[in-house]
DNA sequence: ATTATATATGAACAACCGTTCATATATAAC
DNA sequence: GTTATATATGAACGGTTGTTCATATATAAT
């Protein structure tokens, strides 16, 4: 039987290796998702993200709801607006925000059903 | 008309602002949750998560596939184990990772779905 | 037992992230 | 105009994260 080196020129899978090498879409794409899933990955943007599930809120309520500063979420709604999760429209002094499209609740669900099973 | 005053004493959706309050989950529900999408929100996590989706591979593959050093390898694949994402089995020198459930590639598509379309 | 290979792990360091504080802008009421 | 309210934003700070380098462990072959 033929001796497999792992890490110098005969991989364990050599042609799997070759194929999953070409077949591998660009790093800009995992980045993009990875920059997604990083709006996902703080508890306060989770909290915000499931109150605009809800109904539409502005910086007040939400800020009042989570007991934090409006600077705090301001910032966090900033970062979730220039990232396209969520949208805003204004009204007097009030600036409402709300989801941006469904997928979002898609892509916490999945998260969600993924923790409550396990 | 009735006056509103939004941080002070009247919110602008004072019952709305209660009623979330009260069904709110817990805050150790959002930070699991956090934790879980923090495994998604690593490009280097991400591609080779998809290289799992396909078979499962040993550290020496992934790291030839992606360029990377082993230990830089090892070191994620060691996170994502102790997050659950994955499991491994060991095959002479060999060790082989594979996902430890099908959530995840759910939630790696919903998020790819969001990127796709928009 | 010695050597080689595959993987894991600890320490260190730069880069990134989330909050806070202070300040600025925008709308509304007067 | 001035004042008050709602939100935004810039700077700074501490904490976290991902990689690298060096070293350790585990299995296999000799």
């Amino acid at each position: 039987m033929k001796k497999k080196l792992c890490c110098d020129v005969v991989e364990v899978h050599p042609q799997v290796v070759t194929k999953l090498k070409e077949t591998m879409p660009a790093h800009e794409q995992y980045q993009t998702l990875s920059e997604l899933f990083k709006m996902f990955a703080d508890p306060t943007r989770l909290k915000i993200l499931s109150l605009l599930f809800q109904q539409e809120l502005c910086v007040c309520d939400i800020a009042e709801v989570l007991s934090m500063t409006h600077s705090a979420v301001s910032h966090q709604l900033s970062v979730l607006r220039q990232n396209r999760i969520i949208k805003y429209r204004r009204e007097g002094k009030n600036i409402f925000y709300s989801l941006d499209d469904e997928h979002i609740q898609m892509i916490y669900n999945a998260g969600m059903e993924h923790i409550i099973e396990s």
